[in-house]
Formats: structure tokens, sequence, C-alpha cells
DNA sequence: GTGGTCTAGACCACG
DNA sequence: GTGGTCTAGACCACA
């Protein structure tokens, strides 16, 4: 695999902090890191892209807020949970509903002319059916 | 019912400008805001929510940059595109897309047992029978 | 009133952003500071007491989790709930309960007589019954 | 019922010492570890779940300068003292004080609608009968 | 003016 | 070694 796990744009309005919480939570979602996963830790993790350390631990702490991020001194950071686990709080799920809606509704109004089928393309693409992983 | 075709929330963290243009673009999706129909002028919109005009041209702004809307000095503002109208250009719908992927995911990596089931659902109570309409 | 609002001990083993979040907490719950109620804008509160805008920053975001405080840009950050408004999420107030529980073993085991007097003495004192506040 | 007396969990995010005297604290609460109980050596306990003596050293600290336990070289650590001795000394009341008021602040500003009620019920599961107790 | 973001670097707690 | 905390200061977005 070359997939460098994480690719940052620091040109882009989306704080660094943010693009890394999405990125692992892609990942998440992949399946590329089941829960249990360790992420990397936060020194290595700035030093390799040549960030601050702070601003990595603002995306893990995100994480952490979200339920996705477990973390102990000892063991460094590591996924907390999976697409397969139960659901996450009402709470969480209300506020992705409505970003949604928005989000849908751009889509279509931009002339989509199935939002739904490009949903299931990009979900598929996303988090295939978690066969055995290959073919 | 006046349909307000508007709500603000001043006190949501997400920015005045933001809310503006979100509201705009589920109105166009929902076809309450045909192509062609008008927008309240940047100052009476502004002065009818009691916000700075600034806002609301940001707003605009970004309706405009986004192909929603067009703005001529003859006819003020008017929707420039409908749900049914050709898909605006890839860079548009690519960085849609981008969004869309990562905002899925998020759905799926908390559990949420059929994204594709949400995205259904919230996009018919969004957009409904869109032409014909009603019976 | 010569009541600081805000006492904050540098040397404690508690962070600082803990301090202010938690006299924040106390001030809710005693109704000194209702919904709606301004808190001071992070750079003047982190002027008044000689500490970082970041770590004041930080309180805030703690506090913004919790469902405790809003913020607006424009507005600056203002009280979000109060005691009597309906109770936060079960995913909160679970947590809640077992620092609970361990809390008041810990008294259990010190020997008070009677620990459950010293906490309704201690919530007395902390939000009376919301007279007319003094007589 | 073998009783565990001690379960600790490497994944959450109180530290590992922190777990142990909170489970001491509730265990002498209760009633499960009575005055001149002993505990198991730091040695052994550390061997037991796989850690390291000096978190468990750390942890037999906290509860030795908390007048929780007692240490001789002879017969090794002993509970000091149990629910129905005398008050520990103001200094650690006074600071137990502190932080139940801050605690229960939380959850009246969370909107528990009576925070008393709670606490009793969380007491009387916590060390019910202790002695004779009632009748 | 407000808060949000980020950097560079230091110190401490945990195990 | 890990993450957590804090400082001093800069820049940007919002209204």
């Amino acid at each position: 695999m070359s997939a460098p796990l994480l690719e940052l744009d620091p040109t882009s309005p989306v704080p660094i902090y943010q693009q890394i919480r999405d990125r692992v939570v892609e990942a998440v979602a992949a399946g590329a890191l089941p829960a249990g996963a360790p992420l990397p830790s936060v020194r290595s993790l700035a030093a390799g892209f040549g960030i601050n350390t702070a601003t990595v631990a603002k995306a893990y702490d995100r994480l952490r807020a979200e339920g996705l991020l477990r973390t102990t001194s000892k063991s460094g950071s590591v996924v907390a949970r999976g697409p397969g686990d139960p659901p996450s709080p009402p709470h969480v799920l209300d506020d992705w509903r409505a970003r949604l809606r928005t989000l849908l509704a751009e889509g279509h109004a931009h002339g989509v002319p199935d939002v739904v089928a490009v949903c299931r393309e990009v979900l598929g693409d996303l988090a295939p059916p978690t066969r055995e992983e290959a073919s």
C-alpha cells in the first residue's frame, strides 16, 4: 500500500485539525482503522507533517469528544469504535442528520440527477461490505 | 402559512452568512425558489433581519460563486438554476462529493445502520415530488 | 457584591482551564449566570488573570462541548442553559453519576456521618430555591 | 462470587493509579474492606494486573496521604479506617467538600431534577446495611 | 470588537 | 516514550 493514510492541504480553508479529524473518520468508516487500532502519536504525526503538536492534539481531542477515539497515557490513542458498533447517542446523530440535509439539498440544487445513487456509490466505495478484504 | 422563507438563528455557532446561504440552497432544492425567482435585495433582507448588509452580501457572493444566483443591475438577484437544470460544472460537483464523502463516512463510523436509507428519507422529505408536485 | 466571580489558583494541580470551567458551572448552578447571560470575552478574561487566551478558549471549548455555553462570533459567549432546563442527554448524566458515586464513597469512607445531609447543605448553599435571591 | 475486589480498565482515560485508589475507596466505604483488612502487596498486585509496581505504589501513596491506608514493614499495607470511625481531619474533608460542591453543581446545572435524591440513591446502593443498620 | 486557528517551544503527569 | 498543559504571540474569519 502506498496510501499515505493522511493527506493534508495547508492551503485549504478547512482547518488542519479538521482535516486530520475528517481523514480519521473516513478511515474508521472504511474499516482501514478498526476498533482498537493505534493512531500515530501526537508528536510523530506533527513531526511527519511539519505541523504543531497542539494542532494534532486538538484533532485528537475532537475525535475523543465524538467517541471515536480513546487515549491513555500508556498506549497512546486507539480507535474506540467501528461502523458495526451500536449507534452513537441521538444528540450526535441528530446533528449529523441536520448537516446531511443541507448537503444533500446542495447536490440536488446543483442538478445531480440521482443524489441517492451518488450516496450509495460514495459509501460503497468507502466501506466495501467488509468482505474478506480482497478477492 | 406565510412561509417565512428564511429563518435565522443568531445564537447558532453557524455564521449568519452561512445560514442564509444554506436556507437558499434548501429552498432551491425544494423547488420553493425556482429558476428566475427573485431574491430580496441585500438591503431589504438585511433590514428585515436586523443584520449587517455586508453579511447578506457575503451570502449572496457565495451563492453567486456556486452558480445558484445571478445578479444584474436591472432585475436584482434571481435564482440562476433549479434541480432540473443541467448539472453544475465538475469542479463544483467534485467539491460537493468530497464533502459528501466525509459526511457519509461520519454517519457510518457512528454506527448508523443504513446510511443510504437515511439519505433517501432526508431527501424525500426535502424535495418531495419536485415537479407535478401535487395531485 | 465584592464577589470576584472567579478565583483562580495557579499553584493548584487542577488545570487552569478546568478551574475556569468549574467556576462557571457553579455559577450556572447557583443561578448567578442564568441562561443567556454573557461571559467575559476570551481576551478580557485572559488579560484579567494574566493567563493565555488559549487557556481560556479551552475552558470555553469544554463548556461548549458540555452544552452549557453557546458562542457566536458576534455576541461572544453566553450561557446556554440553566438548572431548570430539561436534563442533558443520558450520556452526560451517566458519566456524572459514576463520578458522583466515587466521590460520595470517599466522603463516607472518611467518616462523614451523614453524607446526604452534607450534599443537601452544599447544594442548598449553592442554589437557594431561586427565591427573591435574598431576604 | 469470588469478588474480584479490583477491576481495572486499561483503556479508560482515568489513570491506572487513580482507578486503584478509587476502587479501594469504594471498597472501604462499602465495608468490603474494614479497618485492619490487609491489602495485597505492591508487588503482587502489580504482578496480578500486569502493571508497573510504581503505578501501584503511587496509588497506595495517595491512599496513605488520605489516611485510608497504613503501611508497616511488619504487616504490609492495611486499611487504616472505616466509615464508622471518627471523621478524617478537616483539611481532608474541606477538600472533599470543595470537590463535592463542584460535582453537585454540575449535576444541577445539567438539569438533574433532584440532585439530593440521586445522592441518596447512589449512596444507598453503595454502602447498604453497613452494620446491623436496619430492622 | 469578538472568537478561531496555528506556531514554537516549555514543563509536567503517566507508566 | 506517551499525552496534557500552558505561554507568547501572530493571523484570519465574523459581524
